[in-house]
DNA sequence: CTTGACACCGACCGCCCGGTCGGTCATACT
DNA sequence: AGTATGACCGACCGGGCGGTCGGTGTCAAG
């Protein structure tokens, strides 16, 4: 009795990222269990044979949508070797991400917002911040590099990490502007902006 | 006959104001209309008599809450006569507000998410989009006084908006990430490192 | 062929929400 | 006092939600 080959670890997958599709499209509470349902195109009684509830759906949800986002971070991150081009390409290829369709910031929203009401529920919001940690590390480790090859100019580890805070929130501040105004600036011109005093100011 | 003395427009202030605290709390969709009749003092069916919908509810509420920030943006612009001073104090005072007590980026979020769920929705994102536009314009208007007053060396207006653009979006994230990272990182620190090179390079 | 384990499903349930509406109370005019 | 008007209310309603559960189809073992 080997029991049917059913890959359910595959499985939860494919319903977490459809999900994620919805929620992006409609934001979390607004998405019904029906819609996952035939967004994914299963039953609706099939979703609770692999999530415990909509809640813990939506935080597995965020979860493997983020180790996605990881991933491709990462893995850009090793192709390229100069670390001045590659901060540059990690910027704008996060911000292509944004630019390409809408809802990847009404998704990070939708996040940010769970993330904030359910602050007090450790369960969820540990691992979920711990992924937004491994994203920051990433540019920390590119300033670092670019530091120890000697094309960046800081003082400590401690000075990078600040840049790369700073550096994180402007990129989500200023995409959450872009689309809150209608898009009615140039996105890439305030990136830009902010990357010439970054990498002509900061990091010389 | 001069009907009775209540002032209907005030009225619909307090109630707007005490959704707002309630909706800031748990969020919109969370929120019920008993709720905020509960937190305003008065029954549920006085709600419908002053408002529309729940929807109607939140765009008045949102606008509210939005003028009153701004309003007070623009006294404090008023007060003080150094540039330089002044944009430090829009940006220690817009800071110490979240810093208050949290529940001001929460609004702030769920404000972002009506406004991005309901983009489509003219009616109410036109006003709101607007009043974003206002606290903006404060800035931008800092800026050119200080340029005007040879304080601040910039080329033009454009370069002005440009930077009171960065400036907003860099605030906003900056908040978000704080307490989506529950305030694992100094605020004020990262604000100073960003203000640092606002004012001794761009600005200069 | 029979059996039983397993993945899957959607009609159904109880709950709670936004919104209504008939009625109460206080006031002000006659 | 009588009455008209406006402000206020909360029990009530229909609908849609998250979650359940008994049943169905399928495949492997015996």
């Amino acid at each position: 009795m080997v029991a049917r080959i059913v890959d359910k670890e595959q499985k939860r997958r494919d319903i977490a990222r459809a999900a994620m599709e919805v929620f992006s499209e409609r934001g979390f509470d607004a998405t019904s269990m029906s819609l996952v349902a035939g967004s994914a195109g299963v039953g609706k009684g099939t979703i609770y044979e692999y999530f415990d509830s909509k809640d813990e759906m939506i935080a597995a949800a965020i979860l493997i949508w983020l180790e996605d986002i990881i991933e491709g971070a990462r893995s850009l991150s090793q192709r390229i070797e100069d670390p001045e081009l590659r901060l540059r390409t990690f910027v704008s290829e996060s911000m292509s991400e944004f630019t390409r369709d809408q809802s990847a910031i009404q998704t990070s929203i939708s996040v940010f917002q769970v993330v904030l009401s359910n602050l007090d529920n450790s369960k969820w919001s540990d691992p979920i911040q711990s992924a937004f940690k491994d994203t920051w590390k990433i540019i920390v480790q590119i300033i670092m590099d670019g530091h120890e090859k000697g094309v960046f100019n800081i003082s400590d580890q401690g000075e990078a990490e600040k840049i790369a805070i700073n550096l994180l929130a402007f990129l989500d501040g200023i995409c959450l502007h872009y689309y809150a105004s209608g898009g009615r600036f140039d996105l890439m011109t305030q990136v830009d902006h902010y990357m010439k005093y970054l990498l002509e100011e900061s990091l010389k």
